[in-house]
DNA sequence: TAGATTGTTAATCGATTAACAATC
DNA sequence: TAGATTGTTAATCGATTAACAATC
């Protein structure tokens, strides 16, 4: 009974960083790094990353290291990037066009196989050489070129009847650049893009750093007095 | 000395959707609301939504809930939405142009005022009515029209030496598209939008799930012999 | 007033960091 | 072997949840 011992989100969520590091190392031509002169670039702890790589088993070798390349090779699989996948776009607005024409994607094996949109407008045209099909074909499509993915670049309003249509077909996960939560079966995992709350973080922070910086003008103005 | 308690940056990172909710619930014309249906609706604790709101005085009132009108406006307030912020794109690319023509920014008051690009072809041309500019007018552009945010989609190699120049200039934030790491001074803010990252994620729950299905599978399998 | 629900303190849980024995 | 650095356990820190007194 090998049970899967539940991986935190938040260390898978720092793996595609581990994974861009090691990658710039490797095509840098670095063999060999140690979890102390990876924490000191990557700035975090060089004992959250041994932590970190043991959840799947030691990656290496007391008195040694890492080797850049296994390791890079290793994380790449935890991240299931030894599979292609096959993805549909859904909406083929201004983002999901910029999407399609992405190409780091397909470099990492992530396929776009067609798009689906509402507008008969563009049924005609391809986006990067792919088609775009009427929606009501989405949910054959998917059964008959097996998608993994469908990327959701359409307005909430509309997001969620898709999902609707999405939860009946075989799919794996969505990937949501929709500003509205969708509710799935557990089957289909969603990872969503809210460009919106992203923004808005960011804007918090604005703010947050001026309100110090004014707080610390009136200390030393009080000071002063 | 009302030394800020800085607020961690969980707590910050779910405002945004709670700013959502309460916005779909005043639309829907919800005048108040108990952290107990809004914790059902959010599929989080009715404690937490709690404890997030009180990090920021108490917006509520015992026996009665809050009032999703003014609990709203309050966290926009936090989020810095009740300031216009400018902001210029570098790199106009398909990503760059489909964020400009991406209106919900402008209705939470996130103007874009200018684009900057390398490629001379862009310069007479418009994107959504906003006016593409030679990278080496970007510092004075900012200076003179007062930039608060840059929105960096460009490669990580140009990333690098546009991150060094933005350094210099009186910016408050970036907002980076950019698959890279930048590092700034503490007075500029930057956020990340790693559009692989997330894809990685996304297809690790793919496979994480599959072999837990497999692993049924092959437990099931030993049950019958 | 009685009921409801917050604001807040205390308890629990989980994640990060520190420390060090194991071992290459 | 001696030095380096991992893998892993223990200690600390922080975030989430539970509980309940305050109060509308």
């Amino acid at each position: 009974m090998t049970k899967q011992k539940e991986i935190s989100s938040a260390v898978i969520a720092r793996l595609p960083r581990y994974y861009r590091y090691l990658g710039d190392l490797r095509d840098n031509g670095v063999e060999r790094i140690s979890s102390l002169e990876l924490s000191r670039m990557m700035n975090v702890t060089a004992s959250q990353i041994r932590q970190d790589f043991n959840h799947f088993g030691g990656f290496g070798q007391q008195g040694y290291g890492y080797n850049t390349e296994y390791l890079y090779a290793e994380i790449g699989k935890i991240l299931g990037l030894d599979h292609k996948h096959n993805m549909i776009l859904v909406g083929a607005g201004n983002l999901g066009s910029a999407l399609i024409k992405y190409m780091n994607f397909r470099n990492r094996g992530f396929y776009f196989k067609a798009a689906f949109d509402i507008n008969e407008a563009l049924y005609d045209r391809q986006i990067a050489g792919i088609d775009v099909y009427p929606m009501e074909r989405m949910a054959s499509y998917i059964r008959d070129y097996s998608i993994d993915i469908a990327v959701l670049t359409i307005p909430k309003a509309q997001a969620v009847k898709v999902a609707e249509v999405l939860s009946g077909c075989p799919i794996k996960a969505i990937w949501n650049f929709a500003h509205t939560d969708l509710n799935l079966p557990g089957r289909i995992k969603v990872e969503n893009v809210h460009l919106s709350d992203s923004l808005m973080r960011l804007s918090y922070e604005i703010h947050r750093y001026e309100e110090s910086v004014s707080e610390q003008n009136s200390a030393a103005q009080a000071e002063e007095n």
